[in-house]
DNA sequence: AGACTTTCTGAAAACGTTTACTTGGCGCCG
DNA sequence: CGGCGCCAAGTAAACGTTTTCAGAAAGTCT
């Protein structure tokens, strides 16, 4: 259906080879040549199948993004950055999302193989099979977030356990003696640094107490409602993400429960909706889209140079606390919300 | 670098022939050489090339999905959508955005011909060259928000006016008199349509007072800023989109102004945010997600039966509205926001 | 005017697959 | 025991490009 290099050939009455030396400038055409052809591919709607273009150029101009998930705010940020640095170099992005699911994560990259020049991947689960023998070889692969960083190609992964116990000792420092955790899952390597800071924050004489959640906001808001609830209602709680210390707002707001006054409240990540919530949440801010831009381009100097992709270096991308009301310790004035009606 | 199917029939002293066959199960093999191809298939670490497999079976398994932009809530809304029922199906996506520009929406389209089996595209630019001749002959798309929808493929268009003549409509009932419009981009097919549905809303008598934006929150802070400082200030404000609306309402609320007692507020889209916010955002909601995943649908027929793809069926998106607490006219409790300490 | 460049064009190989066709070996049946 | 068909495996063509190589035409220099 789609007119191939072929029928601008037989249209212009030149060879093959002339309608590519005349589409890509590579080399001179005679301006005779020049104008049949182009008027023959334009007659035709010609448009050169990239695909067939790629096999022999060896070169797709196009870079895989591996995400867990590929919507949401976080990585809908993660994604903005990558997509700048991308279109800045003319890239294009094949993005896939693995869903936890380790096996679609195989399959994905199987058939992200010969489509793509590079690969970025963010992969914090832990277990299954190991991603080494996933890949497929010779690949060049920047990996964000993985605990098996190592030896395959360079990384970044964020300073989630020092911004976890830098945000602890920040309650702490408030004054805050008993100081809950939600957790995200199990599985996940971010997750598993964040509660390992909380306990590092807490530092000795104040015991541990982790709820556990998922990162969705739906098990925030269920940690919230036991915990307003309960008994003995903590006098802070830090949330493994933002997500989820919001669906714990929802909660505990619903409950009756006043956010700083009865319990302080902080979350991770600083998504662009921390700020809009009432109270603003306190939270410690991952510059992710940055993250996803230094990643993109240490991917395309390993594209570039293909053998130094041995020297996997891991990089640490710096976190920030920023502190704001619904932990009670702001400095400024917390009357920022008005009162609707009346 | 990467191990071809060559190498791996070298390997096991078989034909190609034989390694693709075992590989796809296309055909029966003898345990014999199946055994041998399989064990040097993984002992090479072979993934097969993608791209050279889909040159052959014409077939990527892959949809093009075209945006202005690839971030932000809406998008990612969008992108949530289509992502899921393209999981479902298998199928990967290549993403790209064109970022208002009409020529780089040219040169992605050029790029993709040959790398997906069908396009998603979302183009609300109006003016510059017709998409019809920068689309690549054959291959099936589905537009979306396009105003020059007809006789391309199937399309689907949110009712933007409907939406915004009954938002409008909404405001006029509830009792206000002078209401001004923060407009989108004069070049946005959508952002036209809401204005008409804005003046189709407003009846007679009342005269229409449009400002100036560009679907920025940033525009519509300087909006709401200068009806802050305006000595005719309007009893109040429908913004174009959710964003804008919600940068105006920190303008207001920066200058004192209280929504919606002193001011009512309504936005556009019903991003997740909408909900957020204080007060929450009256605002008409579009299934977003589900136009994306009808689009995707209506695509994969279209791939299947690319002979179909003629009739050019415009199909459209219907709204709601959902009346929240800025804009005044709420029934339910208004007192959502809690007073913050003290 | 002949030889030597230079410049343009076309034929063909290559990229990594799948698949139609061919070949060869073997069992079965008449 | 010979021919017929069947099955597994190999050969080669095809997909749509780019690019090397060779040839032809035309110009330039002595």
């Amino acid at each position: 259906m789609a007119a191939t290099i072929k029928d601008v050939a037989r249209r212009a009455r030149v060879s093959i080879a002339s309608v590519s030396r005349t589409l890509n400038n590579s080399s001179s055409v005679t301006p005779n040549v020049r104008e049949r052809v182009l008027r023959a591919a334009s007659r035709l709607h010609y448009t050169p199948h990239a695909g067939a273009r790629s096999l022999i150029i060896r070169r797709t101009h196009t870079i895989g993004l591996l995400l867990p998930d590929i919507h949401g705010e976080y990585f809908s940020e993660l994604i903005r950055g990558v997509d700048r640095a991308a279109r800045a170099r003319r890239l294009h992005l094949l993005v896939s999302s693995t869903h936890g699911n380790n096996a679609e994560a195989a399959e994905a990259l199987r058939s992200m193989n010969g489509r793509v020049d590079g690969l970025l991947m963010m992969s914090p689960y832990i277990g299954g099979a190991s991603l080494e023998d996933a890949l497929p070889s010779g690949l060049p692969t920047v990996l964000m977030n993985t605990h098996e960083a190592a030896g395959i190609g360079a990384a970044f992964v964020v300073d989630d356990f020092g911004g976890a116990r830098a945000m602890t000792a920040h309650l702490v420092a408030a004054g805050y003696q008993d100081i809950v955790h939600i957790r995200g899952p199990a599985n996940d390597f971010q997750s598993l640094e964040r509660v390992r800071g909380y306990r590092a924050g807490l530092g000795t004489g104040r015991v541990p107490r982790v709820i556990d959640g998922d990162f969705t906001e739906g098990s925030g808001y269920l940690a919230g409602r036991a915990l307003a609830a309960s008994d003995t209602r903590p006098q802070a709680v830090f949330a493994a993400n933002d997500t989820m210390a919001i669906g714990c707002l929802f909660a505990l707001t619903e409950a009756g429960v006043r956010v700083p006054h009865d319990i302080a409240l902080a979350g991770f990540d600083d998504i662009p909706l921390a700020r809009f919530v009432t109270p603003p949440l306190t939270t410690v801010r991952v510059a992710v889209a940055e993250m996803g831009r230094r990643a993109l381009e240490s991917l395309i100097v390993a594209i570039a140079d293909p053998d130094a992709a041995g020297r996997s270096s891991v990089e640490t991308v710096p976190v920030e606390l920023v502190v704001r009301t619904s932990c009670g310790a702001h400095s400024g004035g917390r009357a920022r919300c008005k009162e609707a009606g009346e």
